[in-house]
DNA sequence: AGTACTATACTGACCGGTCGGTATGTTAAA
DNA sequence: TTTAACATACCGACCGGTCAGTATAGTACT
C-alpha cells in the first residue's frame, strides 16, 4: 500500500488518482466528472476519451485498490508460521494501513456509500468479502489442523472477525475519533482470547 | 422495534414511513421527492407542506429510529442482572432484529451512504456511535467492578464490540448471504471469550 | 529534408434530461 | 370564512455525457 504512484505516463492511473483525492474530499455523489478533470489538470472531454463514464472510473478505482490491498495482506503474512499470528498480523496491518494511509480508506469508503446505492457497486463490495472469507476461513482452518486452537464455528467466527475489522474501518472514517494506536495494541490479546 | 405503526393520521409519521420504503428499495439518492409523495399516496406539494426538504426526512427517520433503538436495547436488558448476560443479549438483540426488521435495517443503512457523502449526516452517525459507546463501556465498567470478567482495556474492547456488530449489519445488507442464525447462536461462545 | 498521413490526446462549448424546490390554485372540514 | 392539507404546473440549477474541431508526435514515403 502507500502506492498509488503517478508516474509513467499512465494517464488511467493518474485520473484514477485524482478521482480519489476528490471522492475523499467530497464524496462521489458530490464529486463532478469536471472536479476529475480539473484535479487531473486536463478538461472534462479528456476524461472521457479514457473512460465510457464516471462510475467506470469508480469501478477502476475500487479494483486496483482491492488487488493492492490482497497484495499487501498476503506478503504481510507469507513469512510467518502460525495461523494465530497470522491473524494477529492482518489485524495489526489494517490497522496500520488506517493510520498510515487514511485518506486512501476514507476514499475508498465511498464505495460502501455507492453500494447502498448501486447493485453492480454492491456485487464488487459483496466479492471483496468473498476473498475476505477465503483467506480468513482458510487461516482457521489450518490453525485448527495444527491444534493450535479451537474454534466452535468457523463460517460464523470467520464472518465475525472480518464484520469486527470493517466495522472499525468504517467507524474510524465517520468520527476519525478512534485511538487506532490503543487498538492496535489490543489486537494480539484480544486474538489471543478469540483463538485460545 | 417492528414497529413504525401508522395508526393515527400522524402525517409525518406516514411520510417518514414512506420515504423508509423509498429509500430501501432505491437508495437515497436514487429516490425522488415524487417517489416518496406517490408512495405516501398524495403529491409532491404535500410532501413539502410537512417537510420543508428532502433531507429533513431522511434526518427525521434518523432520529426516529435511533430513539426506538435504544428503547429497545434498554428493554432488553434491563431484567438481566450480569453485566456478561447483558452484552450476550445485546448482541442478539441487535441479529435477532437484524433477521426479523431486514427491511428496516436495509433502509437505515442509506444513513451510511449519505454519511459518506454529507457532513450533517455524519454528525447524526457519530452521535448514535457514542450512545452506542456509552451503553456498551458502562456494561464493561460495572462487569469489571462486579468481578465477572477483566477485560485489559475498556475502551478499545467497546470499539471493537460495536465494530463488530455494525460490520455484521453492514455486510449482511450488502450481501444478504450471512447465516444470522448461526452467527446468533455462536453469540454466548464468543462473548464468553472475549470477557472470560 | 520535406510532405503527407495517422493515431493518440485533449479542448470546451453545448445539449438534454432530471429533480429539488416553489408558486398558485383547490378542497373540505370546523 | 378561515385554514390545514393537498394538487398541479412550473422553474431553473446542475451535471453527465457528446462532439466537432485542434494539437502533437510518430511514421512512411518521396
Amino acid at each position: 500500500m502507500g502506492g498509488f504512484k503517478a508516474s509513467t505516463g499512465d494517464k488511467k492511473r493518474r485520473i484514477i488518482i485524482a478521482a480519489m483525492r476528490c471522492f475523499q474530499r467530497k464524496g462521489y455523489v458530490n464529486t463532478t466528472v469536471d472536479d476529475i478533470a480539473s484535479e487531473y489538470g486536463r478538461s472534462k472531454g479528456s476524461i472521457y476519451w479514457h473512460y465510457p463514464s464516471k462510475k467506470a472510473i469508480l469501478i477502476d478505482l475500487f479494483s486496483y485498490w482491492m488487488d493492492e490491498t490482497f497484495d499487501g495482506i498476503n506478503a504481510e503474512i507469507a513469512p510467518l508460521k502460525s495461523s494465530r499470528d497470522k491473524l494477529i498480523r492482518m489485524g495489526e496491518f489494517f490497522i496500520e494501513s488506517l493510520i498510515r494511509d487514511y485518506e486512501l480508506y476514507s476514499s475508498m469508503m465511498v464505495f460502501w456509500g455507492t453500494a447502498f446505492e448501486d447493485a453492480s457497486m454492491r456485487r464488487m463490495v459483496v466479492d471483496l468479502y468473498r476473498r475476505y472469507d477465503e483467506v480468513v476461513t482458510s487461516l482457521l482452518v489450518q490453525g485448527q489442523a495444527d491444534r493450535e486452537f479451537s474454534v466452535p464455528d468457523i463460517p460464523a467466527f470467520s464472518t465475525m472477525l472480518i464484520a469486527m475489522i470493517e466495522g472499525l474501518i468504517v467507524r474510524q472514517v465517520m468520527s476519525r475519533s478512534l485511538d487506532l494506536e490503543r487498538i492496535r495494541r489490543e489486537i494480539p490479546s484480544l486474538v489471543k482470547r478469540f483463538l485460545p
